[in-house]
DNA sequence: TGAATAGTGTCTGTTAGACACTATTCA
DNA sequence: TGAATAGTGTCTAACAGACACTATTCA
């Protein structure tokens, strides 16, 4: 006989807000775990395409409805007793997100990471995958621009890899590095106003996926 | 009502032999996909842990107990007809392994994965998921030994970047930079005897299971 | 000896990081 | 004007790739 097993799709859900990086989580209201923070999750349906169900998960679930939230598959979870009520596999996906409105769910809110100390299950394990994950993709991939809305400044984005990364960057350098990388960066032409300051430019998201050359965070 | 689904464990096992990539595959002798190649696989039993299954199907199914092979998860694959028989949601494992023996299990055999065009299921899709995740470990881990016995030679571990590289690289600068990555590899004092040119000294696996500085595929 | 493979040294172009310097705003 | 942020240029050390050269074996 095959063992059949509920499998959960559960969000990790990022986002750069203030000085610091945030997750979408919920305070849990009964057992297990009730009063510490949960990522949202759901189970797949029968016939459901698991990126559907992450996508379901975060439109229902998180209260995310149409937000621009890149999701990619992270990893599964799937000790027997990670759940003391029965044995669920976890599919877990990786969210990134600009900084969006308060989500439409009453009970989801965002965090910032380092004080999510009290976290159900193993969410905390699976919440820090997801930042070691953004961290890496940051390096490699375009998808920094992921957390920002869609006009940026150059400034907007050093933000987020050093939120993200947990370290400071040379805001020259950084600049040099990313407006020379091939397509990540697309300027509009307008600037932002400020105060006490050169105005800087504003772009969008350019097409390349992948940056080259890279932004290693090797040593420094 | 909460939808279970049968969950299998499936196997990329890579090993460089000869000149080529090879994986580890039976040829299916029943519907569906009668004829095609499939990785190993199983069912996970209710009880077992994500890598005990794995490790399982290595040693049942594979017909490799108690082979040096390097395990990690690969991705999980989930749309509901991969399977045409009912769901199966397989999360894949990833395992290099050194040139070994042939698999217990008769009906397994090492093919190169160039020849195998004909493949179950998503089982090919699978496959190359797990060949680009070796190439991109090569770069910055020293699994790159993984596929090499415990004793060595610089050139051996050459021959592995290369072929699931796909390229060539320079003697020399393989040389260089692979002796002073850190940690990387242990010389043993011995050398091999060959035919018709200075012998190598042999090494084995060093420490560090992440390369200082990496060996990257960027150009060149 | 020559062919073959192992291993070292050197050169050149690129890049990362440090940082001097200019540009443009607000108060 | 000074403070603040944006953006450019320059220097240096490290590194990748190209490749000359030496070392050690077999036939």
């Amino acid at each position: 006989m095959v063992p059949r097993i509920p499998v959960s799709v559960d969000l990790v859900v990022l986002t750069v807000r203030g000085q610091q990086l945030n997750a979408l989580v919920w305070r849990r209201d009964r057992p297990p775990y009730q009063g510490c923070w949960a990522l949202s999750g759901g189970f797949i349906q029968l016939e459901e395409d698991l990126p559907a169900a992450a996508a379901r998960v975060l439109a229902e679930r998180a209260g995310m409805p149409g937000a621009p939230v890149h999701l990619e598959q992270l990893r599964t979870y799937g000790y027997p007793d990670r759940d003391p009520r029965q044995r669920v596999l976890s599919v877990a996906y990786l969210g990134l997100a600009p900084d969006l409105p308060a989500p439409t769910e009453a009970h989801m809110s965002w965090q910032p990471v380092a004080s999510l100390r009290d976290m159900a299950f193993d969410h905390r394990r699976i919440m820090f995958d997801g930042i070691e994950r953004a961290g890496a993709k940051l390096e490699y991939t375009s998808l920094g621009a992921a957390f920002c809305p869609a006009e940026f400044t150059v400034a907007d984005l050093r933000r987020v890899y050093e939120i993200v990364w947990g370290r400071s960057l040379d805001p020259r350098n950084f600049h040099r590095k990313v407006t020379k990388a091939e397509g990540f960066l697309v300027p509009t032409g307008r600037t932002t106003t400020r105060d006490g300051g050169r105005p800087a430019m504003l772009y969008r998201r350019g097409p390349a996926e992948w940056l080259h050359p890279p932004m290693l965070r090797l040593g420094g």
